[in-house]
DNA sequence: CTGCGGCGTAAAGATAGCGTCAAGACGGCC
DNA sequence: GGCCGTCTTGACGCTATCTTTACGCCGCAG
């Protein structure tokens, strides 16, 4: 099941959505100030937020902010301006997606799948599975033989990333920016440090890798 | 059947609401100040408390904080005040929702039916059983050797969202943000004082405990 | 063949996070 | 006001984890 928050101050449109995103089967919290939209969202580990920018207290876009420095909700935006800066800003802040007012109901569905796509995603996948070892995202759990293998974050981490883009090479700059932050591109060996220390744990064969590749001088690769 | 509890110093707007509900089902039990509201509070055990929060003798709010120290019940809040102040002030304090005056006759059992849903995911649920301890969601008793245990508030509020999220990580943001909202996420020392008081009264042996799991540097886990 | 860059491995040093204890603050209750 | 349970806060040793350094291997180009 879904859970949405609502987010907007026009008592109206709250409802419409509300009863139209119940019957399709979402659960729906809603508020109608920036305050209480904040203190929903901490409540209720909600999927997706759908937050209008006009609010009377708080600026939306002040809001996004305040959920950012918590949490990675994924939230859509809704506002009655057509600018352009607006767009910009509440992006910036961390909003996902971005729908002007009026809109269709089936506009904001669409949007809502897509969105909701990615963290579903994590939450209902099966475990990924190869001939040594298994990954199961949603838990956060790594098994051998059925016996659990403890990693570290950072560890867990890499292993995640090059999980989520299955065949595909991750290069040593995506690696290190998403889990170090963007001064760290030159760090090199770190990676060279924990993919040494997963394929210990993981691979049937740690100096032959099955699944857990190298490209010399690019990155990495992950093969199911 | 439903039960709730109405709690009103308007002697109109209390039988109002007392024959309605009535009529649609619901047993009714009604209190006209704070001190007999928590009184009745104790004597039935409610689905549902409508609270308003202009009551001649004890503070509104108080009243949502004192019921809170012992019941998880779900308060729906009336108030005469559109401030946003109040509001939050009494969803702060633990109430679930809040309808200004005046209000319709059908919104308030719209609300009402959204927060007797709510519960009825609790209530319906069956108790978890490990090899060390019981727990109860649904009477909020915890159990060892059929021996009642006594968790504190916050105990109790770590303990079931990692009964709720079995098997999964829960992280320590999440924990943080849901019972001590989203400005405590770097108190982590808390989570590890409270951990360790739960470990104490519910695991076989503390020191090495086998359901209530730590991932360092990332949150925790229950095992059944 | 020799030097070089990139890689994998091991191990040492630095750091952060954990569990534990205990003292103090706080609030409800008699 | 005083008692009691609960929550908050600080201090401590310990361990897991991260970071850093060192070294040998390999492929390649000069």
């Amino acid at each position: 099941m879904i859970s949405v928050l609502i987010v907007d101050d026009e008592a109206q449109i709250l409802r419409t959505l509300e009863i139209n995103l119940r019957a399709r089967g979402y659960t729906v919290y809603t508020a109608d100030d920036g305050a209480s939209a904040l203190h929903e969202a901490a409540r209720h580990p909600v999927d997706v937020i759908i937050l209008d920018l006009g609010l009377p207290d708080i600026d939306g876009v002040e809001v996004i902010r305040r959920l950012r420095s918590w949490t990675p909700t994924p939230v859509i935006v809704l506002s009655a301006r057509h600018g352009s800066d607006d767009k910009v800003g509440a992006l910036d802040a961390g909003a996902d997606d971005y729908i002007t007012k009026p809109f269709g109901l089936e506009e904001l569905l669409a949007r809502l799948r897509a969105v909701s796509r990615r963290t579903a995603e994590t939450q209902d996948m099966p475990p990924v599975t190869t001939a040594a070892f298994t990954v199961d995202l949603a838990r956060r759990r790594v098994s051998r033989d059925d016996q659990e293998i403890r990693l570290t974050p950072i560890e867990w981490s890499i292993l995640e990333i090059l999980i989520r883009n299955p065949e595909k090479l991750v290069t040593q700059q995506q690696l290190l920016t998403q889990i170090w932050g963007p001064t760290y591109v030159r760090e090199t060996q770190y990676l060279r440090v924990y993919m040494a220390q997963l394929r210990r744990k993981l691979e049937l064969e740690p100096a032959t890798p099955r699944h857990l590749l190298t490209e010399a001088g690019v990155g990495y690769r992950f093969i199911p």
